[in-house]
RNA sequence: GGAGAGAUGGUAGAGUGGUCGAUUACGGCAGUCUUGAAAACUGUUGAGGUGAGAGCCUCCGGGGGUUCGAAUCCCUCUCUCUCCGCCA
């Protein structure tokens, strides 16, 4: 959520650089100014009506106290008269806080000036290339066939048991998805960050901290007799840890990883996209968070671009690094950097990491500030990234390492969570 | 699921209708003392809104109500604890 300071300060700055994002801001801000202007008069008003009551009503106090009765009925008769006039701008102070509130948070957050212009994936920036493509010979199969013939992935089973989407694996396919979440896990404790393991069900007021709610809430699944969410990712409830939390200047930089399932309704996804692992409901990935002061932020993101991209060159794929434009970046985003490995059989790049900074945007939802040295208090930066998102890698790794007679190789640096360096 | 007790500032813990945004202790910060530290002493120390500022307003788990006046009384929701039931 953009700060109203900002707003009131330097409305045109914000319609501009929502631009980038396509987003045309102006009817909204003008919207938000004007209650704001209101809201402010309203309140003025009301604060000084009930100053007046607080001065009448302990007049009140002293006179009962002093037995003067009638001098006490005389005041409480003008309290009444003010009693009804501040209920009437309460109700108006309220309907403004509305008006605002609702209008501030349909504004996305401002993407950052190395943000180029755009409007979907094809405008993405690839800022570094690694194609080390493998030669996979005459006809090198997808993954879903690859795992089918190898009964690792069962996806009619997950059919039968819950519905598309809700893969079962089996055998060495369920060993090797433990064997990715203790490896990425190791990778980002090894750097720091400290591993939790979080609720996967959250409270509206965690879905808002970050920006799942109000304008996404159809693409989460939700439990209406507890009010519940299951979580679309880690993001979510390791952030929100620090909802509502003023830190100090020396607790930063703060780094949290967790590994967990993540649910996605997909709403509206079709075709060749949603084929096997490419999109499903439910699929794991592991996490890291980062909580810095604004003057570090960015130096964080490059460290958390850098440190993905270790555990990707690991692995041994092909990648490249995208610097999404305005268009394709998310709502709460200011920069996103997303990872993607070539998955040699489908001969598509798939998306597996996506690295943000969200500067103040969901700090000033959460709340999640700290003290600067001044002892003022002052809005934290929110980062976060997938390190990493299974399904894709996965996919990419069952389809690189595929060998001539449909076997898989299991990459080096894997084989001692896996137990087994071939799945056959 | 049933019965009962609670929810107050960073923490502990007073406060049951009238200067209570809240006694006190601990913690934090600053100072005195000290070569330095500790101890002791002194001061300071919640968040938000509004205003140039003095100030004023709001917030004692959330929401609603009673009253001239609510942390304090009533209703309701959420959560915590104790006992019972169920249970990995």
């Amino acid at each position: 959520m953009l700060t109203l300071k900002l707003l009131r300060e330097d409305p045109e700055f914000v319609i501009e650089r929502l631009k980038v994002k396509n987003f045309d801001a102006k009817e909204i801000v003008d919207l938000i100014l004007e209650a704001d202007r209101q809201r402010r008069v309203i309140q003025t008003e009301l604060d000084s009506c009930r100053a007046r009551q607080n001065t009448l009503a302990s007049q009140i106090g002293g006179f009962m106290k002093e037995g003067r009765k009638a001098e006490a009925e005389a005041v409480k008769a003008e309290v009444a008269s003010l009693k009804e006039k501040s209920k009437m701008l309460e109700a108006q102070l309220q309907e403004k806080d509305e008006q605002q509130w609702k209008n501030v948070v349909l504004l996305p957050n401002l993407p950052c000036d190395q943000v180029p212009c755009g409007k979907g994936a094809e405008d993405n920036v690839v800022v570094k290339i690694v194609e080390d493509i493998p030669d996979l010979g005459e006809n090198p199969l997808p993954h879903w066939e690859l795992v089918k013939n190898l009964d690792i992935i069962d996806f009619d089973l997950g059919v039968k048991l819950t519905g598309a989407g809700f893969p079962v694996y089996k055998g060495k396919g369920a060993r090797i998805q433990r064997a990715l979440i203790t490896y990425f896990l190791e990778k980002n404790t090894s750097a720091g960050y400290t591993e939790y393991q979080p609720p996967y069900m959250v409270n509206a007021d965690s879905g808002f901290g970050t920006g799942q709610l109000p304008d996404k809430e159809g693409q989460m699944y939700y439990a209406p007799l507890d009010g519940f969410y299951m979580i679309p990712t880690a993001e979510v409830p390791v952030t929100n840890i620090y909802r509502d939390v003023i830190l100090k200047k020396d607790d930063f930089p703060v780094k949290m990883t967790a590994y967990t399932p993540c649910w996605r309704r997909e709403a509206g996804s079709y075709g060749k996209d949603v084929r096997g692992l490419n999109r499903l409901h439910q699929f794991d990935k592991v996490e890291i968070v980062r909580l810095e002061l604004p003057e570090n932020s960015y130096r964080a993101l490059d460290e958390m671009v850098a440190h993905v991209e270790g555990i990707v060159k690991e692995l041994g794929l092909p990648y490249r690094i995208l610097r999404l434009c305005g268009g394709d970046m998310s709502f709460t985003s200011a920069i996103t950097y997303d990872f993607e490995v070539f998955s040699a059989a489908q001969k598509r790049w798939l998306e597996v990491s996506s690295v943000s900074n969200f500067e103040s945007y969901q700090a000033n939802r959460l709340k999640l500030r700290y003290k600067d040295e001044n002892g003022k208090t002052q809005l934290a930066h929110t980062l976060n990234g997938s390190s990493l998102a299974l399904p894709r890698i996965l996919a990419a790794i069952i389809e690189n390492f595929q060998t001539p007679d449909g076997r898989i190789v299991v990459p080096e640096v894997l084989r001692k969570y896996t137990g087994f360096d071939i799945i056959d």
